[in-house]
DNA sequence: AGGGATTTGTTTATTGGTTGAATTATTTGG
DNA sequence: CCAAATAATTCAACCAATAAACAAATCCCT
C-alpha cells in the first residue's frame, strides 16, 4: 500500500506543479512559450504564468527572444533553463585519476578539471583531501562565472550505502569510508559510478525510460534505470552484475565465488585471455568468450526485469561492434520474450567522463525535481 | 526526470488524502480513532473528520464501539474497514484446477470455490467459459452477503502483457489469448500468478517492503516487490527467473536455451533426478543440485536488485528445510554484500491459494489505493 | 491602410480543500 | 458537582488552481 504516507497540502500542489513546469521547459529542445508549457503539462495558462514568474524570480528560468514567427497572433516569449542559475559540481575518484566538473542547469559542462595519478597507494583520507581541493577549485570557477553551486556529488567505484558511506571500493582499497564535507559546507552526495553514468546517459537523451547501463572497467557494474529513475535497491547496492554466475564451475573470483562475469568479461580477464596488453589490440575472435558471458548476464537482467535496452559503457563502448555478435546470439537464445520484443544493445554515447558528468547532473536533477525546495532555501 | 508529467489540482489533494486516511486505518491492527489517524498521518483532526465522513458515506469505513477506556476524556469512536463495502473476486486458472474466491475490504476470504480438473485439454475459450461461470457464481455469493463487487482479477501461469492479453501460458497451451468479460461487465484484470502470490504474501504482513517471491510449480516464476509495490517491468514480463542460466552447458530447456534454472529446480526435474513420483518423497540428498541451482539464481537476483528477503512458495515452501542448506551456502558464497546483511530465506505463509487470494487482494488494493475513484464511480 | 482573426499572456472572481482556533461533547478524578 | 482531559465538529481564513474576460501583439486579407 503506497499512499507514500505523507499528507498533501496546498503547498505540495504548488511544489509539484513548479517541478512540472520546470521539467516541461527542460525537456523541450527549443525555447518554449508559456502557452506551449500549458498545453504540454495540462495546466492552465494562468497557472503556468504564475509559476513561471516564481521560477524566473528564482533564476531557474529565463526569457529569451521569441522564436521566429509562425503565423498570426501575439508572438510568444521563449522560456529556457537559466544558464546562470544554480550549478552542480561533479566529482569522480577512480583508480588512475581524479576529476571534477561544473555543469550549469542546462546540463552544459562549464569547467572540467582532471588530475591523472594513481589513487591506490593513498589512504582514503589523502584521496579525499585531494578530491576536496578539486571540489573547492571547481566551486571557485563556478562562482567566478556568477553561478551558485547547489551541491556536490561524488562518483566512486564501489558500494555506497544510503547514508553516503562507502562500504567498500575494492580497486581503491577503501573500506567503510565516510565522506565528510568536501566543499566548504555544500551538501555532498556519494554514489556508485555506474549509477551516475547511467543517469548521465539518460540525461543525454535518446533512451527509453527503462534501461540498464553496464560499465566495463577493471570491475563491471551496472546502473539500473526504471521509468526514468535510478533503481538503487533497499540499501543502495543494486547492479552488482560483475559477480553474476556465468559458469558455476568457472575460474575462482576475488569475491570468493567461481565463474563470475568479471572472470570472463572484466578488462584484465579479456586482456589475459587474448594475450595482449591493451584494449585496442583485441579482435573479434578474442572476444567470443567475453561476449557470450556478457550475453548470459544480460539475458539474466532482461529476464528478471523485462528491460528492453542495454547500454554498454566503459571499455565496452568501443568494443561493441566486436562484442555484438556473441552477445546478441546469447541474448536471443536466453531471453524468453525476445520473440516479441528484441533486446536493443547500444554503445554509450558519453566517454570516460560519464560518471563525473552524471554526478554533476545528479545535483542539477535534484534542483529540477524539487524547485520549490531550492527556491525556499534559507 | 519524474514529475510524473501530470498536473495536480486540489481534487488530487483530496484523492491522495482520502487514500492516506483509508490506508492508515487499514494498516492499524485495531480500530483507530480519528484523532489517532490525524496523529499518524500528519493531517489535522478537522481534515481527517471531513475525509472520514466521505469514506463512511461511501461504505469504505465503519464506526465501531470505542476501545476500552484508557483514561480521562471523551471516548474515541473506533474506525475500521467496512466488512460490507466493496469486495474483490479473485480467480485462478492453473494446470489441474480452477478456483475463485471472494474477499471483503478487510482481506477476509468470504467464499472459496475450487473445481479440480485438468485444464490442459481444453482450448482457451472453453477454459475461460469455465472460469467465467465460477466468477459469476462468486459474484452472486458476494451479493447475497450484501457486498458490492468492485472487480475481478485472474491469475494465470504465464506472461501477461500490459493490456491484459496472455502472451503465452506454456503449461496451459495458451498463446495470445485475450481475456474478455468474465463477470457480466465487471472490470477484469489479468496478472501473472507469481506476481499475485507475491502481493498476497505482502498483504499477509511480516515482510519488509522489498522482497522477491519465488513460485515453484511446473514452471518457476518470481514476483518482485519493491517498496511495497509490484515491479512489473516495461511490458509486464518481469520475474522470469525460471530461465536464468545456471550452467551455460547444462541440459537443454524447452525454451531453446541450455542450463536454465527450471532444468534443475523445476518440479519435474527434481522428481526425475531423485527417481521418485511425488514431492513428499524427496529427501535432502535429492535436493542438493536443485538447492545449489536455486541459490545461484537467488544470488543473481540479490546482486542485481539488492533485495534482502526471498520468500519461497509453491512446492518450495514445504521443501525449504531440506533446500535451505544448499541454497544458503550458494547464496552466501555469491552475494557480494552478504557480509553486511545476510539474505533471509522464508517459506511462504499462504498455501496453494496464494495466487487466487492475491487476485482478490489486487481488486481490494485498487480500491484502497484510489478510494476517490471508487467513491466517484458513476 | 485598416479591420478582423489569431494567438499570447494577464487580471479577476470563483471554487475546492486544508488549516487553526474556538466550540461542543463526553468521560475520569477529586 | 466541578475541573481537567480528550474527541470530534464548526467556522473563518488562507492558499492555489480554474474559468472567463481582457489586453497585447502580430498576421492576413481586402
Amino acid at each position: 500500500m503506497t499512499a507514500s504516507s505523507v499528507p498533501v497540502r496546498q503547498s505540495s500542489v504548488r511544489a509539484h506543479n513548479l517541478a512540472l513546469v520546470l521539467q516541461t521547459v527542460a525537456n523541450s529542445a527549443d525555447p518554449i512559450s508559456r502557452a506551449a508549457v500549458a498545453a504540454a503539462s495540462g495546466l492552465t495558462r494562468a497557472t503556468v504564468s504564475a509559476l513561471v514568474d516564481d521560477l524566473i524570480a528564482g533564476s531557474l528560468l529565463t526569457e529569451v527572444e521569441p522564436a521566429p514567427r509562425t503565423g498570426a497572433g501575439r508572438p510568444a516569449a521563449g522560456l529556457r533553463l537559466a544558464p546562470d542559475g544554480p550549478a552542480g559540481v561533479g566529482l569522480e575518484i577512480n583508480v588512475d585519476y581524479r576529476a571534477a566538473c561544473v555543469a550549469d542547469l542546462t546540463g552544459r559542462v562549464r569547467h572540467r578539471l582532471v588530475e591523472p595519478g594513481d589513487q591506490r597507494p593513498d589512504d582514503a583520507a589523502t584521496a579525499l583531501a585531494g578530491i576536496s581541493r578539486l571540489a573547492l577549485q571547481a566551486r571557485r570557477l563556478a562562482e567566478a562565472d556568477g553561478l551558485t553551486v547547489a551541491g556536490v556529488a561524488l562518483a566512486v567505484p564501489g558500494l555506497v550505502a544510503g547514508d553516503g558511506m562507502v562500504r567498500v571500493a575494492p580497486n581503491l582499497g577503501w573500506h567503510d569510508v565516510t565522506v565528510g564535507d568536501l566543499a566548504d559546507g555544500l551538501p555532498v552526495t556519494v554514489d556508485n559510478e555506474a549509477n551516475l553514468a547511467a543517469l548521465s546517459e539518460l540525461a543525454a537523451g535518446g533512451l527509453p525510460p527503462s534501461f540498464v547501463y553496464i560499465s566495463g572497467e577493471i570491475g563491471i557494474g551496472a546502473g539500473i534505470v526504471l521509468d526514468g529513475a535510478l533503481f538503487r535497491g533497499a540499501r543502495g547496492w543494486s547492479g552488482e552484475i560483475g559477480h553474476l554466475a556465468v559458469d558455476p564451475d568457472g575460474p575462482p573470483c576475488r569475491c570468493g565465488a567461481r565463474g563470475c562475469l568479471e572472470q570472463y568479461a572484466g578488462q584484465e580477464a579479456m586482456l589475459r585471455a587474448a594475450g595482449v596488453a591493451t584494449v585496442a589490440e583485441l579482435t573479434g575472435a578474442d572476444l567470443t568468450t567475453a561476449g557470450r558471458a556478457l550475453g548470459t548476464a544480460i539475458a539474466a537482467v532482461v529476464n528478471l526485469l523485462d528491460i528492453g535496452t542495454v547500454v554498454l559503457g566503459g571499455i565496452y563502448a568501443p568494443l561493441l561492434p566486436l562484442l555484438r555478435p556473441a552477445i546478441g546470439a546469447e541474448v536471443d537464445r536466453r531471453v524468453l520474450t525476445a520473440e516479441w520484443s528484441p533486446v536493443e544493445l547500444r554503445a554509450a554515447r558519453l566517454g570516460p567522463d560519464a560518471a563525473m558528468r552524471g554526478a554533476a547532473g545528479a545535483v542539477i536533477r535534484s534542483v529540477l525535481e524539487d524547485p520549490a525546495g531550492w527556491l525556499g532555501r534559507a
